[in-house]
DNA sequence: CCAACACATAGATGACTGTCTATGAGTGGT
DNA sequence: ACCACTCATAGACAGTCATCTATGTGTTGG
């Protein structure tokens, strides 16, 4: 990256870097990748580990609201799906700050 | 990434990301990289920022320790270089949770 | 209509974080 | 030897965050 970052950018992207940074979120986020059709409910995801129920919920609602997850209802389940874009920005902005 | 993340996978990756998300880190971040050599010292990182110079070596040491910023001292200055090999591992891992 | 189930929200709490001021440590010039 | 300069460290403080328990909301089955 030769152009430094601006601050408005940066201010922009620190935000989904954040949600990105916490261990449960990271394993909750290649959870539901690695699911048929990169989509999981809700119950699956809780057994994965060692954390309430409402815990697992913040921490979707976290990665619902800045992009990275969609949700959808069908039923009694909500079903959280990866957006690859959003993802894919990230990376290539990580990788564009080595040039 | 059709293998979910392991524990311990991420909880060795998620110290990383905490690292970069933080508005200030990714400019300082940017400017290190942008400069001459990929490396800045810290004079000319606090003028960019409003903010004091405590705060600014805070930031450094905290992307220094976890490895994105190699650190040397010549003469009075200290230098500080982008290591282009953690932001690449980085910008894999995440650009790898999209398949 | 009620009970069971899946998930979300609210509120509390202890831990961590970003920032500041004040001060210390090392270096170079005179 | 001393001063000026660059950077780091220490300690304090306010704000944020991850987690929990308790409770609410909506849906399905009997």
């Amino acid at each position: 990256m030769y152009e430094p970052l601006s601050k408005d950018h940066a201010e922009r992207v620190s935000p989904l870097l954040k949600a990105l940074a916490d261990p449960v979120r990271l394993r909750l986020l290649s959870l539901v990748a690695s699911h048929a059709d990169g989509e999981a409910c809700v119950c699956d995801l809780t057994e994965a580990f060692d954390l309430s129920q409402p815990t697992i919920s913040h921490h979707l609602k976290v990665l619902h609201q800045i992009g990275l997850l969609d949700r959808s209802k069908r039923g009694v389940w909500v079903y959280y799906k990866i957006r690859s874009e959003a993802l894919a920005d990230l990376a290539a902005l990580i990788g564009g700050v080595t040039p």
